[in-house]
DNA sequence: CATGAATGAGGTTTCATTCAT
DNA sequence: AATGAATGAAACCTCATTCAT
């Protein structure tokens, strides 16, 4: 359960690969993640519109190099994303060691925000990746089963209220993690007690209208929100 | 308490004014309206980084004229919010005619809620509005104070849980309306449900940890939300 | 010889004409003036660089205003071209009253390079008029005429070497000038010191070569100094 | 004493260097070139004030590439002025190998305004250079040192009259090569005559007022000239 | 007449992207 | 492979000028 790689300080778990999908060689290696670390640093200073040029420029390479490892700002998102999502994939796992179903969810959505608020390009670029390769698709719905294991739990135990889904909790955290960032952990902490109040379950609960997001959707809101 | 002038179409409640405080030109008026009209289209539709020249474009203008009469990007923004808030203050004060005070605040929960996924722009826009005119201050003051009323009333009652503010309302009410611009109106119903649980009083309700946000603080954090 | 009409405030000395030739309605010169004043004080501050939205805004007229008593800067400049003209004709024939020929020319120099230097404006536009009005052409003889007399008698007198003509005298006038402009009145009468030299016969003046400058080369090439 | 790196027809005496100090490359060093040629011969043909587009547009190049290059108008300006000033200190060196002290000077006056008539660009720019690179302070130095040793030793052989000073000669010399880039060698050599008796020494020569212009001055008022 | 609104060409500047070196 | 030079579309903004009010 607990996962193998450890990330490393490139941020991608795994040897990434070229277009051959022969793995690249260790230079190309270390320009990669080079260049990955400092897109993270600068779009975590200077938000997401930072021009190729000045990534290219803070990594001491040539625009050329950036090209040719990330065809498009998507694919470079999407390699950011890539690192995000293993550590969330880290933190459900987690919560879903805790015993308590109810204590479960809050673990994870106290955590949840707690790790968007420490790294900001997380809340902002975590589901922002658009639907691109297979292994990111992959972990993704690995992400997407978990939360719901931990919520059917929740559910059957009666702590959670019907009709809660993954995608649900996935807003809310990101929500409070845009909080988080902003004003600390404690504006964050405020807006995760009314979160939970929110999906708890009460006696006279009313059932939730419409469905549940699908994650599409939540990727294209979370763009917005 | 029911606002005297009703919005025109060009969303300006009153009539604007020059540089010398003086009304504008019949035309200009025109001219004006026509370009705000044009621009909330053209947010609404393509999020807010559409360039001035194409908001001419669109309107049929020439781009020397819409600099004419918002010399940068923030006063447009600024017009259109100004639009905006007398919608919102409509709604408050709409919400306050209602008996029952828990009943009030959902009204207002609701039909923000639907307000703003109908005009996309009023939900990118509401609170994004520079620090500005006096004027728009002083609404924005209005509303706060009406939404804290709002409040104060159902937590007397026992409603809402203590520690609510009029600021957690306006993040929530904002947070949905982006769900419901996207995916329609049973989606936000979905969230419009939970966000009430969040705030309603339970027997065991838990203290809200932290202190509510400012004003400034919750601006700044809808920009990037 | 001395003028016979004093310069009015608006720097014209004379009551504009229309395009029909009649002389303008009594506001309408007042408007004019306005302009005109407005317009010198701010190519004196600014430079000749200023557009007519300024000028206009300034007066505290519309643009239109502006347009109407000037349909281009070159009229504009001509206009105020023409108060200036006269103030040199003051001086040439102020000049031509000392008896002593080589006095005259030093009279005139100085007293030249002086006006110029306390009025900026003079400096940079006297010389920059367009071909334009026959009143000006004629006013613009008369100082070439006055001017030749002052060296004719001045050379006849054996003080001024032979071959200088009036249009080398405006030439080294302007020029000093503008140094008096930037550095002060010190700074012109340094090189007043040298330009007399420079036109003063010798016992072995050299012969000047090629010819003086026509008046019109001269104009072009003041623009350009 | 002779120069030794001889002026490249790019107009840049030395490899020029990129943001990093590193030489450019081969085919930039020629974009470079061509850029700066083009420049020269449309800031000649229709003074400073040509737009980037244009320059881009006659060297064949887009304009990004001359914004690669020369971040603005003045670096753009510096670099012909890198140019020009070579050429001048050129002038003086060869001046100075004149025996006769006199002679010397009226070499350099007259092979001076000669050059600026032949390079228009020459006379506009060279003394315009914004207070830039510490090279090109240097060599401006060594241009004002070297013409200073020129009247040195000009007046010490009685030729020159006390007080002028190098900046006085540049003044002149700049102001003649502006009437013989409009009319010609005649022209300027009529003004060549009039300024060397400026300076020459005479039995009676009255001492010069004030001071001469510091190389500051003289470089913001041949701006204006 | 006076006004100032409207126009759009043209300047400046930035940046994603391609491609020769 | 890596580089950074070159490109040009497109943003931004200003201003001379015309014309409806």
């Amino acid at each position: 359960m607990a996962r193998s790689t450890a990330p490393t300080a490139s941020g991608t778990g795994a040897p990434a690969v070229g277009a051959q999908g022969r793995p690249l060689r260790k230079d190309a290696q270390r320009t990669r993640a080079l260049v990955l670390d400092t897109a993270r640093t600068l779009f975590a200073e200077h938000g997401i519109d930072v021009s190729f040029d000045e990534i290219a420029r803070a990594a001491g390479v040539g625009v050329g190099t950036v090209y040719r490892r990330f065809p498009d700002r998507e694919s470079l998102i999407d390699a950011l994303f890539a690192d995000k999502i293993e550590k969330l994939l880290a933190l459900v796992e987690q919560a879903e060691q805790v015993s308590d179903p109810w204590g479960a969810v809050v673990a994870f959505v106290q955590s949840g925000a707690e790790q968007m608020r420490k790294d900001r390009a997380l809340a902002e670029v975590v589901m922002c990746a658009s639907n691109a390769q297979a292994v990111i698709e992959h972990r993704r719905d690995e992400i997407t089963d978990a939360v719901t294991r931990l919520l059917r739990r929740a559910q059957d135990s009666g702590a959670v209220r019907c009709g809660v889904e993954a995608t649900d909790l996935a807003f809310f955290s990101h929500v409070v993690s845009v909080v988080g960032v902003h004003s600390g952990p404690e504006a964050a902490q405020r807006y995760v007690t009314m979160v939970l109040d929110a999906i708890r379950a009460r006696p006279d609960s009313a059932d939730l209208p419409g469905h549940a997001l699908s994650v599409e959707d939540l990727q294209e809101i979370l763009q917005r929100v």
